[in-house]
RNA sequence: GGGAGAAUUCCCGAGUGGCCAAAGGGGGCAGACUGUAAAUCUGUUGUCUGACGACUUCGGUGGUUCAAAUCCACCUUCUCCCA
């Protein structure tokens, strides 16, 4: 390890709090630390949210550092109140379980877990079967309410409401930590910056229960520079099951990135090394796209691999450059028996998901956003015949960017 | 345990018997302008219908009324004040 990891991420843009600075980088650069970070199981996928996470794991876990990727299974159960205005909806136990192996499979993506060289841990194995009044005992006396109310993560929580289960949320993950601590001998806590008031938590409890002296470290939330939360469409959160966002729609959502937020990404969220970056950053104007289609091509490719980011990148130069091939483009089917007689086209776009509904189909047409092979829908009663395939496929496009492409099935 | 109040369409939030598919804002979508960017301007934003119009919606269940998001009863959830 010639360079040390801290280096490497202050460098990138991704650490937002430290502990002890210091310490931290001296320690990071001398021996192989054990740390980790926590997943909590609220949905069926990751989301980008997460895949910065996965990247730091990963760079830690190149300079020789050992992950642990903790899957929480058992704070799921409680859910973290941590910078949310609202409660999280209560899952059952099989969801979660459920959430978690599917978080386990994406996770294998970005992080090494061969031969020992990452450990991925569920905290529902020790916290589902906690005795209430010796947790309480043991690791409640080491809290005072006084400071926990203080901590900024419960801010927002006191004006709307905070119930005493997502109070709890903090001891439970500043257990995990001591947990961790005496079976791995993890000294180091990373997360999100909002988990800031929870490491602190368990880095006061391992002081308090072990007299040791534990780190934490937070990253920058991914948000774009208007300080929004990055990752959410109209559609909802960006996901990393290719069931839920397709790589086609994942490339799309990091090739339309803002023009502001296209370096940070690429420093954060791709193993390009700084200087390539740095010479992008000079890039300007309409050359600013390059970036882009290198920034969506890396994190395509992260995620679901080189072939996929190969064909998401065919599939949009086919749509927005000429050339390329269609055929990686999002598909629909339609029976060859529909469209015989000619088929209305908002029966066809709706029948195939790709409107959700009439009304939607006729007000895109009134606008003049509704386009076949190419050539605008001018009227509502436009009917789609065989001769509107052309090698048994239609290109229908909404809008500026959002095509679909329709093949004939036998 | 006692008292007060709230629940509205994607979100916030108006509406307190008919003029309400429901103000306003945000967001979304579309058009113009562009670089598959941002900003800006315009249109649009329950479903079905070519359109007139019809139908379903205002926490839940019943009720009053020619007519209910609006009134009554019960239920559920949440907030606040007192203990």
């Amino acid at each position: 390890m010639s360079t040390n990891v801290f280096d490497t991420l202050k460098e990138r843009g991704f650490i937002a709090q430290v502990t002890h600075e210091d310490k931290v980088r001296e320690l990071l650069g001398k021996e192989k630390v054990t740390f980790y970070i926590g997943f909590d199981p609220t949905a069926d996928s990751l989301h980008v949210g997460h895949m910065l996470q996965l990247i730091v794991m990963s760079h830690m876990q190149k300079a020789g550092h050992k992950p642990i990727a903790l899957i929480g299974g058992g704070t799921a159960m409680v859910g973290d109140p941590s910078g949310r205005t609202d409660m999280r909806k209560m899952l059952t136990r099989e969801e979660i379980a459920y959430n978690g192996s599917r978080f386990r499979e994406q996770m294998k993506r970005l992080v090494d877990f061969s031969d020992g060289k990452a450990i991925m841990v569920d905290n529902g194995d020790w916290l589902l079967e906690l005795n209430y009044v010796s947790f309480l005992r043991d690791i409640g006396v080491h809290f005072t309410v006084n400071r926990m109310l203080a901590a900024e993560c419960f801010k927002s929580r006191m004006e709307k409401g905070l119930s005493f289960i997502e109070f709890n949320y903090m001891l439970m993950q500043s257990y995990d930590f001591l947990k961790l601590y005496k079976d791995y001998g993890c000294k180091l806590e990373l997360g999100g910056d909002d988990q800031w008031s929870n490491i602190l938590g368990g880095i006061d409890l391992i002081r308090r229960v072990e007299g040791a002296e534990a780190y934490g470290m937070t990253f920058t939330l991914l948000t774009t520079s208007e300080g929004k939360k990055m990752g959410k469409t109209e559609k909802g959160a960006v996901w990393l099951d290719p069931n839920k966002t397709t790589p086609y729609d994942f490339y799309q959502y990091w090739r339309n990135i803002d023009d502001a937020d296209v370096i940070k990404c690429l420093k954060l969220l791709t193993f390009l090394p700084l200087s390539q970056i740095e010479e992008m950053a000079t890039w300007k104007d309409a050359r600013i796209n390059e970036a882009k289609k290198i920034l969506a091509y890396e994190v395509t490719k992260l995620v679901h691999g080189e072939e996929e980011a190969e064909k998401a990148k065919s599939a949009s130069e086919a749509l927005f450059g000429g050339g390329g091939s269609t055929e990686n483009m999002p598909t629909a089917k339609i029976k060859a028996s529909e469209v015989e007689n000619g088929i209305h086209v908002l029966e066809l776009l709706a029948g195939t998901g790709i409107l959700p509904s009439k009304s939607e189909g006729k007000r895109l047409i009134h606008q003049g956003g509704l386009t076949v092979n190419n050539e605008k829908v001018e009227s509502i009663d436009r009917v789609i015949t065989k001769a509107d395939f052309k090698d048994g496929e239609m290109i229908i496009r909404r809008g500026k960017k959002s095509y679909h492409r329709i093949v004939i099935e036998e």
